[in-house]
DNA sequence: GGATCCTTCTTCTTCTTC
């Protein structure tokens, strides 16, 4: 108790000079072009109310402060109290960095029997569009969105877990049913209307976009300027050697390179590609599935994540560079893997 | 007609003050 309460007159002391000091600084900083003329103040300052101190007749009780030791605490004991409040110390198994995961089989992303398609070649030709035949295959090939729910990380399901117990309490059980049905229900209106959109000539008249999704197509409109040869739309890929399914939201040149593109919408602004957690992952899957479906005679080594904000402020378009695409269908290919172990 | 599938979203710090 002593040794606190000096400690904390020590400290305050140290603070109050060094304020002191600051504070003249930048007083003749302010004050005078010639620093040191003014800061002759240091100097010529007036005399300390400590200097009429009898210091010899304190210094033994500075001293007996200092130097006596008061607590009885050594770091050993400290460590024992520990153990007795919090319980053992229980050492992480990776105390530096977290090992990434590693596929135990590697499958290539790309197809060396399909050609990369650069060009607008296909200039006029509709986009495809293979629709999903619902009664095929059905339960023997997983879903790309599937897998991902399935396959998330502890700490994944325990943030999200917070979260919708959060919003559970403010919004009440019925309440948060109603808010992420209207996510989804923007999501897909704003899906909708981009379909529609995309497919379009330049001088081809847009068809109309309900009020709701207003906000979300201008959010994109930049981005679409950018956006040509558009190859497929809403369509189904298919990993013919690795049995998993998904649906692409769009293939097209983005800024001349062509990509697996995925529209996203948001409330929270995702400047950075890590806000979009596992969106890579799933736009990775897409590429090594499309490279190795047999209904597409090109291949494709870029993805384009775009995050459309309500209130129509720019979109974030994040491009997957082909280094990124393949580091992300590595993890992909963990997932997959984590998948088939469970089921 | 009903059920199912794919997808649509949600996380990463949290709270007070001007």
């Amino acid at each position: 108790m002593h040794l606190g309460l000096s400690r904390c007159a020590l400290l305050v002391g140290e603070r109050a000079s060094f304020n002191g000091a600051s504070a003249l600084f930048s007083y003749c900083n302010r004050t005078s072009t010639n620093t040191f003329s003014t800061c002759n103040a240091f100097s010529n300052r007036k005399k300390s109310p400590y200097s009429s101190v009898d210091s010899e007749r304190y210094s033994k009780l500075v001293k007996s402060v200092m130097t006596h030791r008061v607590s009885a605490q050594t770091p050993e004991s400290l460590e024992e109290q520990d153990t007795h409040i919090y319980g053992p110390v229980i050492k992480s198994s990776t105390p530096n960095q977290p090992l990434p995961k590693v596929p135990k089989t590697r499958h290539p992303l790309l197809n060396h029997e399909k050609a990369f398609a650069i060009s607008e070649t296909e200039h006029g030709a509709a986009p495809a569009r293979i629709i999903l035949q619902r009664g095929q295959d059905r339960g023997s090939v997983p879903s790309v969105t599937r897998i991902l729910q399935q396959t998330l990380s502890p700490e994944q399901q325990f943030f999200l877990e917070r979260w919708r117990k959060r919003m559970i309490a403010q919004l009440g059980e019925e309440g948060f049913k109603e808010y992420s049905q209207n996510l989804f229900r923007q999501g897909k209106l704003f899906h909708i209307a981009v379909e529609n959109v995309l497919p379009l000539k330049t001088e081809e008249k847009a068809p109309e976009v309900p009020a709701e999704v207003e906000g979300y197509m201008e959010s994109i409109r930049h981005v679409m300027d950018d956006i040509r040869g558009v190859r497929a739309i809403e369509s189904r890929v298919l990993h013919n050697k690795l049995g998993y399914l998904g649906i692409v939201d769009c293939v097209a040149l983005y800024r001349g390179v062509l990509c697996v593109i995925d529209w996203k919408t948001s409330e929270r602004s995702k400047p950075f590609l890590d806000n979009t957690y596992d969106n890579p992952l799933q736009v990775a899957a897409y590429v090594g599935a499309l490279n190795n479906d047999v209904n597409y005679n090109y291949q494709v080594e870029n993805g384009l994540i775009v995050v459309a904000y309500k209130d129509g402020s720019p979109a974030h378009p994040h491009l997957l560079s082909s280094d990124q695409v393949l580091q992300y269908w590595e993890r992909w290919l963990v997932r997959l893997e984590e998948y088939s172990e469970k089921s």
